[in-house]
RNA sequence: GCGCCCGUAGCUCAGUUGGAUAGAGCCCCAGCCUUCUAAGCUGGUUGUCGCAGGUUCGAUUCCUGCCGGGCGCACCA
């Protein structure tokens, strides 16, 4: 439907170059709004104004041109008007509105997707947290946000792979088989010194007295080394499998884990370097190695090895993007905690130093998440251990709940979530808002099938009998989808969804409030149907008389109501029920 | 000090490449279930879009300065 508009718009924009009455010979792209107020009509360009300047002539005169070379204008039309100061305000045929309702149904599951990444290819990293612990909210919100983008892109016609970057190797790692074998040893009945910066949490305790199960007391006596490899092997495996574990509670799936180790191993970073070096952007001051990245615009230069030979983490996550960009994606996409935006510049300077181009790498930060119960902030510190965990959140709330309240403020803001609304199943959580509407309509469908009420295919049913603002009002909104995805994805912001379905929900339950879609059962026993019309003043609800003709129109339209909010929950990783 | 992000209704936030009279939810108040799911609906109140300039036919949106908040400025990860 907006195709025909547009390309109606923008054959028109030729034609009139070609006649001369317009000189610009590069013509914008045709965008069309949604109008604020009824008597504009139910679609707007601004295609008139944006060229007005370039014109130099009034934004009216454009408009008044283009509108005089469209074609079919009676086909495509009921009214369209020039506002001031140059809007083209259109009152599009109902029967191209209509059409909306037939394309859905034939499109199902692809409705709303399109094809703006033909194919071309992207890796999305995202949570990649270390395996030193569980996963905490914040963790949970990049894993989310990641997985909606690739969502995203993926309905945006990209080639999607989803990666987590494994960090083990490092210090960390050693701190943390350190912080185990201390824990160790105290479970054998040896005091040990606990290493300074080491982790404390429960579960180290936890994970050494697995340990102990496999190996009993053996390590004792082993060199400390080597013990501490083991604890750190045994810790590595439990740890990752537990964020697995949380991650596939919470519905969050990975195509790809990479492991930093795997790097060092095979010699990446070395090679990688020395590629630097050859451009002349290594080099070695103060015992140090460093890498130019200031001559790609970041403020200084930076070190990847330190004096005592040791690699930094910046010389990995060199590696780690030389191997992403040398496996052929046509975009990288990072989802980061936005604690760490200062390392942007640092990282596109990585891209370019290999001769890519600087929007090859897209970071996405993930902002801080405050965690409210009451109205009240629950304190969490990391130092004394006490945070809640992603699973505890999810526990506690729900994987639904939680992703899309995760999802419904742009990622890089701080994010309140409050964990009482979050559970309560009211009207004002607005994850069970959206899903109830889902859940109304399957109703809707399992109660006709109880009456035998047919639900005929679109194409096999007279819409025109759909004259109401309210179910115009589905339409449009119906109609805008792809345009929200396309959106959505372009700006990698999911939360544009979240909205998108907040507004879709809002229009069925008022629908669904103020109409009829099936006669009520009580016609079936005794059709005396004016029972109910007659006192249409006790209540504005559902007093309408509804012909057969209507109710096969309307469960058409609620069935396309139910496949976009089923087909736009799926972008978010959240769930339709059809019962609720 | 330098850099990045943010500042929109009492609160939390949207605001679609710069568009028309800036929106939603929460909160508060008053109503609405004999019917297809009340996990719902209807109505009511709310603004110097942080401040001051600039660009533009037009600025919440872009630019500059200032104020306020957050984060970052490691041979940590």
């Amino acid at each position: 439907m907006r195709e025909k508009i547009i390309d109606a718009l923008q054959s028109a924009l030729k034609q009139a170059r070609q006649k001369g009455q317009l000189r610009t010979d590069s013509l914008p792209a045709v965008t069309l709004d949604l109008p604020k107020r009824p008597e504009w009509g139910d679609l707007a360009s601004t295609v008139a104004m944006s060229l007005a300047s370039s014109e130099q002539r009034s934004p009216q005169d454009v408009a008044r041109i283009i509108l005089e070379n469209v074609d079919q204008r009676e086909v495509l039309f009921d009214r369209v008007e020039i506002a001031h100061p140059g809007f083209l305000n259109m009152t599009v045929k109902r029967a191209l509105w209509l059409e909306v309702l037939p394309q859905i149904e034939e499109q199902g599951e692809a409705y709303g997707r399109a094809d703006f990444g033909k194919g071309r290819r992207v890796l999305v990293e995202y949570v990649s947290a270390n395996p030193t612990g569980p996963l905490h909210v914040g963790h949970g919100r990049g894993a989310a946000v990641g997985q909606a983008i690739s969502n995203l892109l993926a309905a945006a016609g990209y080639d999607v792979l989803k990666e987590y970057y494994i960090n083990d190797a490092g210090r960390q790692m050693k701190l943390l088989g350190a912080s185990v074998y201390a824990r160790y040893q105290e479970l054998c009945g040896r005091p040990a010194s606990f290493p300074e910066e080491g982790y404390r949490g429960a579960y180290i305790e936890t994970v050494a007295g697995h340990v102990r199960d496999r190996v009993g007391t053996t390590l004792l006596d082993s060199p400390a080394d080597q013990a501490e490899q083991r604890c750190r092997d045994q810790a590595y495996e439990e740890l990752l499998g537990l964020i697995r574990q949380d991650l596939r509670l919470f519905g969050i799936e990975f195509d790809s884990w990479f492991s930093e180790a795997s790097l060092a191993s095979s010699g990446g970073v070395e090679q990688v370097l020395e590629e630097l070096r050859k451009r002349d952007l290594l080099f070695e001051q103060d015992g140090a190695l460093w890498f130019r990245s200031s001559a790609f615009g970041d403020e200084k230069d930076r070190v990847v090895r330190k004096q005592e030979g040791e690699y930094t983490y910046l010389a990995s996550d060199i590696a780690y993007h030389r191997d992403k960009l040398r496996r052929g994606y046509d975009l990288l996409i990072d989802v980061w905690g936005a604690d760490h935006h200062g390392y942007i510049p640092r990282m596109e300077a990585v891209v370019q130093a290999y001769g890519y181009p600087k929007d090859r790498l897209r970071v996405v930060l993930v902002q801080m998440v405050n965690l409210m119960r009451g109205g009240r902030k629950v304190e969490m510190s990391k130092r004394a251990g006490e945070f809640i965990t992603m699973r505890e959140l999810i526990d506690e709330v729900g994987a639904d709940a939680t992703k899309f309240f995760f999802l419904m403020r742009r990622s890089d803001t701080h994010l309140d979530f409050d964990l009482e609304l979050a559970k309560q199943q009211s009207a004002e959580n607005p994850v069970y808002y959206v899903q109830y509407a889902h859940a109304r309509i399957s109703s809707l469908f399992r109660v006709a099938e109880e009456r035998g009420i047919p639900v005929p295919k679109p194409r096999e049913t007279d819409l025109d009998v759909l004259t109401h603002p309210d179910e115009f009002g589905l339409i449009r909104k119906l109609s805008a989808y792809p345009s929200v995805v396309h959106a959505s994805a372009a700006a990698l912001e999911p939360h544009r969804i979240t909205f998108y379905l907040q507004e879709l929900a809002g229009l069925l339950h008022t629908f669904y409030f103020k109409h009829r879609i099936m006669p009520p059962a009580a016609d079936l026993e005794a059709p005396d149907a004016e029972r109910f019309v007659k006192d249409a003043d006790a209540s504005t609800r559902q007093r309408e008389q509804v012909t057969p003709g209507l109710t096969a129109a309307r469960l058409t339209l609620m069935r396309q109501v139910q496949r976009v909010i089923r087909n736009g929950l799926g972008l978010l990783g959240v769930s339709a029920p059809d019962r609720m």
